[in-house]
Formats: C-alpha cells, sequence, structure tokens
DNA sequence: CTTTGTGCAAATACTTTGCACGTAG
DNA sequence: CTACGTGCAAAGTATTTGCACAAAG
C-alpha cells in the first residue's frame, strides 16, 4: 500500500493514528469507482477482514471525510454515499437505478472560484451535482413511469 | 392562498389529491427563506394546525419533491432539509452553524447547458453547492483552521 | 360513493455510542 | 506505557408504515 503514504501522512498531521483498519478503508476507497455506502464497504471488508466492525467503518468514514480525505456525495438515497477520489470532479445520479457516475465538467472551477472571489463567505469547497437517468436505465427503457419526473 | 394555483394544479396533474395539509406545506414553504428540515416545519406548523403529524409533513414533503414543487437540498447534516424555491439558484452550506443560504452564480447555467448536451445521459437536474463558514461564523472566529481537532 | 390522505403509534433502518480489550506511537 | 482505536452490542434518532377514520373528487 505505498501509494497511501501523502494519505498516512495527512493523518499523522491531524494527530490521528493510522490504524490497520484506517488503511483498508482508505486503500478500498482508492481503488474503488462504486462510490459505496458505509455498508457496503463493511461487506466488501469483511471478507478479507472477518473481525472489522461497521462502527468501525463509520467512524473512520466519519473521520477521513473530516479530514478531507473522503468526501460525503450527499446522495438522494437512503445510504450516505462516499468518494476516496477528492480531486475536482463532478457526480450524477440516476434516479432510476441509484448508480453514482464521476463525470467531467470542462469549466466549471471559472465559475466557482469566481464565486469564492464574490462571496463574502469563506467556501472551503464546492459540488456540482447531476440528476436523472443513466444511459443503461434510459436506453432500458424500463417504464417505472410512476411520477419519476417533474415537467 | 391564491399564490398557490399553479401548485394545485401541478397536484392535480399528476392525479394528486389537493387537501389542507398539503397546501399548508407549500404555503410555508413558499415563504420560508430558511430551508426547513420536516420537524421544523412541523414544530412551526403545529402551532396552527394542532392536529397536524408529523408524518404527514414527511409523506408531503416526499409527494412534493416527487413532482418538482420541492428540493431536496442534501444538506451535510443529521436532518433532511427543504426548499421550496424550485427555480434556478444554488446553496451555500455554513458547516459551522449549519445555516443554508441562497446564493447567486451567474454564468453557471451556461455549463449546466453545456453539459445536459454533451453527456449521454438524461439530466433533469443540476444542483451547484457551496460549503464553508457564513459571514457570521466566520466574523465571530477568525480562526479559519476549519478542521476540528480530534477529540 | 370510491379512492386517497391523515393521524397516531409502532416499526424500520441508518448511524452513533459505551465499554473493555487491543494496539500504535 | 498510555492514549487512542476497535469490536460488539445496545441505544439513538430520522423517517416510514399499517391501520382506521376523514376528506376530496
Amino acid at each position: 500500500m505505498k501509494h497511501l503514504e501523502p494519505y498516512i501522512n495527512r493523518l499523522k498531521n491531524f494527530g490521528y493514528k493510522v490504524t490497520h483498519q484506517r488503511l483498508v478503508v482508505l486503500d478500498y476507497l482508492q481503488h474503488s469507482k462504486e462510490h459505496p455506502s458505509a455498508e457496503t464497504i463493511y461487506n466488501d471488508l469483511k471478507e478479507r477482514y472477518p473481525t472489522i466492525s461497521l462502527a468501525t467503518i463509520y467512524n473512520t468514514l466519519e473521520m477521513l471525510t473530516r479530514v478531507g480525505l473522503v468526501l460525503d456525495l450527499g446522495a438522494p438515497e437512503e445510504r450516505r454515499r462516499f468518494d476516496g477520489n477528492t480531486s475536482d470532479h463532478s457526480h450524477f445520479f440516476c434516479t432510476n437505478c441509484g448508480k453514482i457516475e464521476d463525470i467531467v465538467v470542462p469549466g466549471v472551477e471559472k465559475v466557482m472560484n469566481k464565486v469564492k472571489q464574490d462571496t463574502s463567505r469563506h467556501i472551503d469547497r464546492c459540488r456540482l451535482d447531476f440528476f436523472g437517468r443513466c444511459a443503461v436505465c434510459e436506453s432500458e427503457n424500463n417504464n417505472h413511469s410512476d411520477k419519476q419526473r417533474p415537467d
């Protein structure tokens, strides 16, 4: 887990101990593209680390979010979803199947930086999200024709 | 509650009945700038409508969100927060006091529309959010090393 | 008159916490 | 060695649901 060194340093700088469980969660998030929930992380990890606990996953995610190594995506679902990729990127939420995809939005940074200057507030972070139906759901034409779409 | 007519029509178009409770919640949200939680709405409304129930508030908010008359803001807090203003605008979340403010971001629509065209997905809605410390919190405590120290 | 919504309370589900043991520093 | 982290189970807490009555269309 050499690639985790910068993260380890971040933990140390914030005064947190570097534990096996924390590294495992970090490593998991670095390799996941699924924007998993705490429970998903737990279910996947407990196969290799059977004694890990869900409470530790939650504690770890909360801590990692606090130090900025993980993002809480604010998904419109029951469970919270997390992202280990903290670089500038946007998200697309499929309101049909719940999938979350990374999405590249050129030109956003410029707009965001303008806001950071113009506002009286101190802005730490921005997020830009899109909601709709993913390519799969759109092509499957799965009429979940509930009252899904406004307008 | 004359101003609610377009909303009433929306309910009817979706086949929902127009009830006193639904109008009251809609009216409340139209007049609120606080981006309230379900419980806040409940607490405020039960003074004037003592028999209204929290479950109804939740059911109503869920339905109004589904038909696009209310936004679920995806706030980084325990409770969900809602907005009755569905026109294009962004939000600022104070990570210190929890306040949510409307914020005007010029030029965003252009970027968002570009994404709507470029992507293979079907996009219904976008959101642009900012996180940081509001003017009040910022002035009260000039220390902007926002990350709280571990326990 | 039929269907949908409401209020209440109980249930559910996600997340957090208390405590004793284990482990990093 | 000492403080902090972990695992477990138990507790919270926001939100949803079942049901009988009420109200809308």
